[in-house]
RNA sequence: CGGGGUGUGGCUCAGCCCGGUUAGAGCGCUUGGUUCGGGACCAAGAGGUCGGAGGUUCGAAUCCUCUCACCCCGACCA
């Protein structure tokens, strides 16, 4: 190969690196902590979307578009929410500028805003702040809004997909008549979220409930879904939050009940991002390349020619074509590409790089034998095909694939998790990745001095799986059961 | 915000320490030809104010000062 990623047991976070590049998924623009999305990377993005799009759709959720901004008093009102995000707001101080002899433009100081405006690092304070209007009775509840957006949280140091300063995502907004109703809608989503993971990105995740300080600013409880990267490493993959009346409260957003009487509303909000992208890679993919999930894959299958002048390129065009409609009539994504300035040797490689699951190659031999060479990408085992119901036995591949590519992942994480019993066996543990499952006294004292001696954070406190009491590792009070342990992006 | 690093054709880099013809290489690109079952080959071409500003010098990619940008590693975070 001519263009070789750096291998994953040398540098995972180089190999990471080359590889969103080398894959055409996305490059650093000029603006610093910002990313350009390529065209093969927002098409994966583009999928995602139409497939969470669906799924929120199907759970009685509709789209709707708000400001980028904010004015700064919004995002002031609730104490804890303009706490945890206060750091990292850029600012819009000015509306306008003018020419200048020496700089050639500058921002005109008679332009200062009254009041200046926040680039939304998330939507809470204006949403709330429009919902006062639109929430009168319980008539009006629940409202259940989503929207697709960018936002912007300058981060100190950014990684292509994992944290940049402007990222793509989804935000819904959810106001609830009650406490409960509230509380179901946010596991739900967290549900949502989950099911998406695993059965479209065949990514397992562990379900829980974040502690207190990784806690989302201005929620009562935050859940999410948490998943293992191939480094051992976890990534927060999704969050859903409930809210209280934490924002009902900051922006008086009242209803009246079916009594007459006045209420504070109950609220969600859950979002996934462009972040998932960089999931999608790290979970998936390997020394060779992009390894994409087919349900993902904006190519699923690329068939390569192998031909030496134009007649047989148009006689392979024709011996395909009946395969080509029955795949594409299965809603099976198809490329075949018949670019005649590449050698079948270069695309395979670059078919491999960027990640589609099946590649068919076709040459003369093939077409004296009535076969195809078939090639999957998790596997890199080829295998030469019948022509004989081949748009089948491709749509079973794909589904094998999906299937696989999700086993090896939940194998992978299996293998990197196990419970520890004490806070010596858990420093040495924690030193080989993974997550651990350990039990915690509770209280952020001890979750700290675990992360400041370890580095290891509490992902989650799993809502699935073994609720057997303990005694905290470190303190060895009482604990209520093992919590997830683990160093994470 | 600390520490480290890098800015030289589209890309990856050499040259800098020790200043001296016309700034090189590989890849890519253009044209023509031969090729095509795992990143082809031959030939001919195009393409660079060496990140920017100032300085030293007869002479600066190279030395000095300032500056800008980006990357990587930490601290903070989805």
């Amino acid at each position: 190969m001519a263009d070789q990623l750096t291998k994953r047991t040398q540098d995972y976070a180089q190999w990471y690196n080359d590889l969103v590049l080398k894959a055409d998924l996305a490059e650093h623009s000029d603006v610093r902590g910002c990313m350009v999305i390529k065209p093969h990377g927002y098409a994966i993005w583009e999928k995602m979307q139409s497939a969470l799009d669906g799924m929120f759709k199907a759970t009685g959720h509709v789209n709707a578009y708000f400001p980028l901004f904010i004015p700064k008093s919004y995002l002031a009102k609730e104490a804890s929410h303009v706490e945890g995000f206060a750091k990292e707001c850029a600012v819009v101080t000015h509306y306008r500028l003018k020419s200048d002899p020496v700089h050639g433009v500058i921002v005109d100081p008679d332009a200062k805003l009254e009041e200046e405006l926040i680039i939304r690092p998330t939507s809470e304070t204006i949403i709330w702040n429009t919902y006062r209007g639109w929430i009168k009775s319980y008539r009006d509840l629940p409202l259940l809004i989503n929207q697709w957006a960018n936002v912007v949280r300058w981060e100190m140091r950014t990684r292509l997909f994992l944290r940049t300063a402007e990222f793509l995502w989804q935000e819904g907004h959810t106001a609830h008549a009650t406490k409960q109703e509230a509380e179901e809608e946010t596991r739900r989503m967290l549900d949502v979220y989950a099911r998406f993971a695993e059965e479209w990105m065949a990514i397992p995740v562990i379900k829980g409930v974040k502690t207190a300080s990784e806690r989302f600013a201005g929620a009562e409880d935050t859940y999410c879904i948490e998943a293992m990267m191939q480094d051992g490493k976890a990534l927060q993959a999704g969050t859903s939050h409930f809210l209280g009346q934490n924002f009902a409260k900051a922006f008086d957003v009242m209803f009246t009940n079916k009594e007459n009487k006045q209420e504070l509303v109950w609220a969600t909000s859950w979002g996934v991002s462009t972040r998932l992208v960089g999931a999608l890679i790290m979970t998936h993919s390997d020394d060779n390349g992009l390894v994409l999930p087919p349900k993902l894959a904006p190519i699923q299958v690329a068939i390569v020619p192998i031909a030496k002048n134009g007649e047989q390129l148009m006689a392979i065009g024709e011996y395909l074509e009946p395969t080509i409609q029955a795949l594409r009539a299965k809603g099976i994504s198809v490329k075949f590409d018949n670019d005649d300035q590449k050698k079948p040797g270069w695309k395979f490689a670059e078919y491999e790089l960027k990640g589609a699951p099946v590649r068919i190659a076709v040459g003369p031999r093939d077409m004296e034998n009535g076969t195809v060479e078939v090639a999957r990408r998790d596997t890199l085992e080829k295998q030469v095909m019948q022509m004989t119901d081949l748009a089948e036995k491709v749509e079973h591949l794909l589904q094998a694939i999906q299937e696989n590519l999700f086993q090896k992942a939940l194998a992978m994480r299996e293998r990197f998790t196990r419970a520890v019993n004490s806070y010596d066996e858990f420093k040495t543990a924690i030193e080989e990745g993974g997550f651990l499952l350990a039990h915690w006294d509770g209280t952020a004292e001890t979750e700290t001095r675990i992360k400041e001696e370890t580095k290891a954070t509490i992902r989650c406190i799993p809502l699935e799986g073994d609720t057997t009491p303990g005694a905290c590792m470190v303190t060895g009070r009482p604990s209520k059961q093992r919590v997830v342990f683990a160093r994470a992006y």
